[in-house]
DNA sequence: TCAATACGGCACGTGCCGTGCCGCTAGGGT
DNA sequence: ACCCTAGCGGCACGGCACGTGCCGTATTGA
């Protein structure tokens, strides 16, 4: 096997995400250390940072190695719907334990470090958004959202009471409210809107 | 005068939290020390944790010391108008230099910190909640706004995506922008809904 | 067989932590 | 006018984690 030598090395940068997730699930992201990690991990800590610059980097990549599978979207010709079942999972799998706190504290720590947040958006928010992107526009082709409506901005305004909830207040994001959300914005806040069909 | 022991006590607390403002904007946050606090501000260690059990406390103190005056809403009868300069005011005070970097890492560290979550929840988050409630109550009594809208949720729907903006993708949040998402929320992403009256 | 590479272990200097101790000074009590 | 005392600045300490050298080793590919 010509891969030994890269597979040696795939099995110990797993090794030591696999440490950091350990150790943050223990004391917490701010008191985590690379020592720790690199001794729970059984490696010295040259071979951690052979592999990341920062603390943050390597926090990054061992918590979106976490991403078991994408949030695609379905399509089953009801956006609402759709939004509600990805918008579910997405909060089931972040604003949770034991990944809740962990996908927080990397937020937090991308408003300290300019490179984990460039990379966290790159690698996750992006893609994630580029999705519900397309699952809006289809829906809007179909009819299902006013056609003069800015789409970077409903993913926007469907996603940051998600985020501010999660960030700010500190407030469990529960099904009712994905469902309180989806509902006000469809329907706006303006008296006389149109309702948006509630869940059947 | 039999305050003169406060009135030192004073000076010293508001010196700490200048030197800690000064400190964190050249080097950060990220990189901010009680050492290098203390001697900016020519005061002893102890002097500093006398005060603040952890860097992350002494820092809320610091920021929200900037609360020049309160951001309280005016009522024009304009729902819309009255939010728009509310949120334009609040996103210059707290979205851009020097403040911007500030706000962002004192939301970062309560990611970190339960302490400094809960504090700033109680002493700014709160406070701002119920103003912009109060305002959208009496817009929903004057029928503004539709009356079967729950207005905490409303609230989350303003805020959330401009926060979604600065501590995510950390786009600028312009003028515009709050306009754009004023102009969204109020109409709803239904077709046929009832558009919100533009800026005159 | 041999050179190369990545590794674990160890040690180092540095910076900051949080906490003692010491001597001083400014105010207040009498 | 006296001292008493609380709060202070300065200093030093042990501890911890940082990031980086160095060394000996094991596994790999030539």
């Amino acid at each position: 096997m010509t891969d030994s030598r890269a597979s040696r090395h795939d099995s110990r940068t797993e090794a030591i995400m696999k440490a950091a997730l350990d150790v943050a699930l223990e004391v917490g992201y701010a008191r985590l250390s690379i020592e720790a990690v690199a001794t729970r991990a059984g490696v010295g800590k040259h071979t951690v940072y052979r592999r990341w610059c920062s603390r943050g980097l390597l926090f990054l990549d061992a918590v979106l190695s976490l991403n078991t599978e994408g949030l695609s979207h379905p399509d089953t010709g009801d956006v609402v719907a759709d939004l509600r079942e990805t918008m579910t999972k997405a909060v089931k799998l972040l604003a949770h334990p034991p990944w809740g706190p962990l996908y927080r504290a990397l937020i937090g720590e991308a408003q300290h470090d300019p490179e984990v947040a460039a990379a966290l958006n790159r690698r996750f928010i992006e893609p994630q958004t580029a999705d519900t992107l397309a699952r809006l526009k289809a829906a809007k082709e179909q009819g299902e959202i006013a056609p003069d409506f800015d789409l970077d901005l409903a993913f926007d305004i469907l996603s940051g009471p998600l985020y501010y909830r999660l960030l700010i207040t500190q407030q469990p994001v529960t099904d009712d409210y994905i469902d309180s959300v989806l509902r006000a914005v469809f329907a706006g806040m303006s008296p006389r809107s149109r309702p948006v069909r509630r869940r059947s």
